[in-house]
RNA sequence: GGGUGCGUAGCUCAGCGGUAGAGCAUCGCCUUCACACGGCGGGGGUCACAGGUUCAAUCCCUGUCGCACCCA
């Protein structure tokens, strides 16, 4: 027997131990069948499971799922990131509370605490998503930092060094000046800072005492100064174009420079260029062959080096002293001293509040300094070019298309890719440098010395370049790095390219376009055939959930609660192409009662026998209501396929939510109650029979997104054994002979009952009041069915007797239409006649109008003659009809006087 | 400033040329032997606004306003 209620918790984690030590979830690469696959976005390995992996993992468990089930050998393959700067900053947070720094212990040990680290605590995320329900093949979990894997980035980085692909340059990076490292430009956030302009005075050289006042928001940068540039088209200015400008503070000399880069209308229309330390600024520096000078170091505090040598005093204008005595200064503490020192020297003009866009680092915070070093870089520009066209050709599709635009609109305009990172976590660069710093690239130290020895003709000491690769380097390799790649192995030539990636618009960037890009160049095909982007989870208010607002929720705990399933279905049913997941504790609680409507359901017909049938054939049921249901299970499993197949998430949820509790629940069930205690054997049969069929064929449809109660009740009726559901095959549409005219009987029971029980509620009459009902002009068809059903129709609309009327009518009854017939309902006494009147005149008002629409629609000429003619002739039917209804309800109306 | 998406019932969203839909909420009624995480019924919408195309527009086109996100 089952239990009174479902209890996810005590099912959960042995259902999904049984699974995995089945290896339910395991690819079969020698099982001959069509493969389907898909990556999965490597979590960061110190990541925990939030709302955005429970989102983006149950749409590729009900995927992986569903395909599994439709007979296709499935790989689903797991594994986690490195992630560089994240893990370097658990372990040395964890360091610091042991009065340890990384540079006190060193390279190697460090690393070696950091695989410690990940052995004991690292890669938490891979137990969370089984407590998920996720059907990973585990055991081919990968590591980006696995041996594996990591030859995989050795011979990448070496083939397109040798390419001329990857190389070595000298520009602005963005720089964080805690991490002391350079990121990415993606993962930098341009924030809104409140700031000021101070406008400064810079004296014109050879003019006397005529300035020009340059408006900066960051005057600490002014020690680096190269230029002054100016509108070339700026009227003010177009006689000092050529001059030059003594800096204020160092007494250095400087050009003014005609360059568009200034905005006339933007400040004084002149503004300070500081090359090495402004990203415009270094454009600018390097169209007029400017000096660029870094004075800032990499934890951002002045440093001097670059301009000692030509600082000079000049009365009033510069001190060497002073400059001198900033040496060590963090950028803040020297922007006050400089701003104090100018304001005495009678240099500042004045300071505007000003709000303006400061970079800060998206991981720590930190504000990005630009900074001059020379860096590793990929020539993304020369790999761009097949990845867009692998989009552009169909290769590959973005779902939802719109999403091509924006790949489109970063692929066109893509920077040079820097990969190399100042950390001691993650892929070493395999580079090594000679005395004279020349450069080996190699696979490994005895390669690079080889090398070595044969330039230098001689052997030669070799240093191994200090950092690491990026962290998305690697990622781009996933999709054939895990399969084995640079190996030619069986898997790789099987699941690449893989079917489809599921991942959310925020990483097309970082991820999806690196993947496209290394995948065309290294295995001269995509990564993946399908890329569904979905939305971001948000709260129910629409908010970004984060933890500085304190609005997210947590998966883990949505589970506890209300269990796996619950969850997971509420994911897929608010899961619409192209937006965002409004997430709340409510919406899992209302869908939670979807899991329970189903168990119940299950409860009911197992305690009224209802047992899978061996050799059952749905096509050969001769029952109406067996007909009607097993056609209407047909639609559902149609509809269901369509909405995955086309990545409805959305509709594939709510078209079995509706077959469930609309269909099979609200009416099969209740039709079926008298049949199951019928004395009737044979039909009683039949009917337990397509209940089994039909329960089994629920079961299988929601498997992929509900795995738990459904493989419960699977087992414990006697489908298959316990945990064998995930492995059944996926329902196929049957539609039995006489299935029109079931579900026109059952359709039209279906009205009658509803249509007594409306003038029942409206009528105000109490439910334990049963009455008859006649049926006035009603064909034999009709009277036939309603005999036929007049047991449920009895229980189901309170309703003691069905019967066609019988001379006259009944005083005081109340009267409603279905289809040709009108329903008598005797109530004498029980009904209030100026309501019945007043009931009748708001519906025929309703049919009038109707009757109006359509009338005036079939009375334009325009109408008539232009529209298709199956859009008229469906108009004249549906006049008809509403006329009818009109003329019944007329006389009903005028039977009641 | 450039781009994208979205404004439909109180809320969350489907629908996207031919009679406006669902879930939740709300209001009645119901301890009917699967389920009160339930059953039955009702009310509630000039489909953001203004033009245009069409026999017909919530749906297509143009513009306006509002909201969100991405890029500069």
């Amino acid at each position: 027997m089952l239990n009174k209620s479902f209890e996810p918790a005590q099912i959960e984690t042995r259902l999904y131990e049984l699974w995995e030590s089945r290896k339910a979830f395991s690819a079969q690469p020698n099982s001959g069948k069509k493969p389907f696959t898909i990556m999965i976005p490597p979590p960061n390995v110190t990541g925990t499971l939030h709302m955005g992996h429970a989102l983006t993992m149950t749409l590729q468990d009900t995927l992986i799922r569903w395909k599994r089930m439709q007979g296709f050998d499935t790989l689903w393959q797991p594994g986690t990131d490195h992630a560089g700067i994240a893990t370097q900053m658990v372990v040395e947070r964890t360091l610091a509370t042991e009065g340890k720094t990384r540079q006190e212990m060193g390279r190697d040990a460090f690393i070696e605490r950091v695989w410690e680290w990940k052995e004991q605590s690292g890669g938490g995320i891979t137990k969370q998503l089984r407590r998920l329900g996720a059907s990973l093949d585990w055991p081919r979990e990968r590591f980006t930092m696995d041996e594996g894997l990591s030859r995989a980035v050795r011979e990448v980085f070496v083939t397109l060094y040798n390419e001329g692909l990857i190389y070595r340059d000298r520009r602005l990076v963005n720089w964080d000046p805690v991490f002391r490292s350079a990121i990415s430009d993606l993962e930098v956030e341009s924030k809104d800072v409140a700031g000021n302009l101070w406008y400064i005075r810079y004296p014109v050289e050879g003019a006397g005492d005529a300035t020009i006042t340059v408006a900066t928001t960051r005057p600490e940068t002014m020690l680096g100064d190269t230029a002054v540039a100016v509108h070339p088209e700026d009227e003010r200015y177009k006689n000092l174009i050529g001059k030059s400008v003594r800096l204020p503070l160092t007494g250095r000399l400087i050009p003014i420079v005609a360059d568009e880069h200034s905005d006339p209308e933007k400040g004084t229309g002149a503004v300070k260029i500081t090359p090495a330390h402004d990203f415009n600024d270094f454009e600018v520096g390097r169209r007029h062959n400017l000096p660029m000078i870094s004075v800032l170091d990499d934890q951002a505090r002045v440093v001097l080096d670059e301009i000692e040598q030509d600082l000079s005093a000049v009365e009033g204008l510069a001190d060497p002293a002073f400059v001198r005595s900033l040496s060590g200064l963090s950028r803040e503490e020297a922007r006050k001293t400089i701003v104090a020192r100018l304001e005495e020297d009678g240099w500042l003009e004045k300071i505007e509040p000003h709000r303006h866009q400061v970079p800060h680092a998206e991981r720590g915070g930190a504000v990005i300094e630009p900074r001059l070093t020379t860096q590793w870089y990929c020539d993304a520009g020369k790999l761009s070019g097949p990845a867009v066209e692998a989009i552009t050709s169909g290769r590959a599709s973005f779902i939802p298309k719109q999403w091509e635009n924006t790949f489109f609109a970063w692929m066109r305009d893509i920077q040079p890719w820097c990969i190399s990172r100042q950390l001691w976590w993650g892929h070493r660069i395999p580079a090594w440098y000679g005395p004279d710093e020349h450069v080996f690239v190699a696979h490994d130290d005895a390669d690079a010395q080889a090398q070595a020895n044969a330039h230098y003709g001689k052997p030669v000491e070799l240093r191994r370049d200090e950092d690491v690769l990026d962290t998305w380097f690697s990622s781009a390799l996933w999709p054939f790095s895990t399969l084995g790649w640079p190996d030619k192995t069986p898997e790789l030539a099987r699941y690449y390219p893989t079917d489809v990636l599921v991942t959310g618009f925020d990483i097309i960037f970082f991820w999806v376009a690196r993947m496209m890009m290394m995948g065309q160049h290294f295995m001269h095909d995509v990564p993946f055939r399908n890329i569904f982007i979905h939305g971001l989870v948000r709260d129910e208010h629409g908010q970004k959930m984060s933890k500085s607002k304190g609005n997210g929720i947590d998966p883990l705990e949505l589970i506890d609660q209300y269990g796996a399933d619950a969850m997971r279905f509420t994911i897929c049913a608010l899961t619409g192409i192209g937006r965002d997941v409004k997430l709340g504790r409510k919406r899992v609680e209302d869908y939670r009662a979807f899991i329970t409507k189903l168990w119940n359901a299950a409860r009911f017909c197992e305690m009224n026998g209802v047992k899978p049938v061996e050799g059952f054939d749905p096509a050969t049921v001769k029952s109406p209501l067996g007909r009607w249901i097993i056609a209407e299970a047909a639609a559902a499993i149609t509809e269901a396929t369509r909405a995955l197949d086309s990545y409805r998430f959305d509709e594939y949820a709510l078209s079995c939510y509706r077959f469930v509790w609309n269909r099979f629940c609200d009416w099969f069930l209740e039709f079926a109650k008298p049949v199951f205690n019928s004395t009737d054997e044979a039909e009683a049969a039949e009917i337990r029979a397509v209940a089994a069929y039909v329960l089994g064929v629920i079961l299988r449809l929601l498997q992929p997104v509900i795995p738990f109660v459904t493989d419960t009740l699977w087992h414990s009726f006697g489908y298959g054994e316990e945990g064998s559901l995930i492995s059944a095959s996926w329902p196929e549409p049957v539609v039995p002979a006489g299935a029109e005219a079931a579900q026109a009987e059952c359709d039209q029971i279906i009205r009658l009952i509803t249509e007594i029980r409306t003038v029942r509620a409206e009528m105000n009459v109490p439910p334990a009041q049963k009455a008859p009902v006649f049926l006035k002009d009603a064909l034999p068809q009709t009277l036939e069915h309603a005999q036929r059903w007049q047991e449920a129709i009895g229980r189901m609309a309170r309703v003691s007797e069905v019967a066609p009327l019988q001379g006259d009518i009944p005083h005081g009854s109340a009267q409603a239409v279905v289809d040709e017939a009108t329903l008598i309902i005797p109530l004498a006494g029980l009904i209030d006649l100026d309501a019945e009147r007043a009931r009748l005149k708001k519906e025929l008002g309703k049919a009038e109008d109707e009757v109006a629409k359509t009338e005036k629609k079939l009375g334009n000429e325009n109408f008539v003659t232009r529209a298709k003619p199956e859009v008229v002739q469906e108009m004249r039917e549906r006049l008809e009809a509403q006329q009818g209804e009109c003329v019944r309800l007329k006389a009903a109306l005028s039977r009641i006087g």
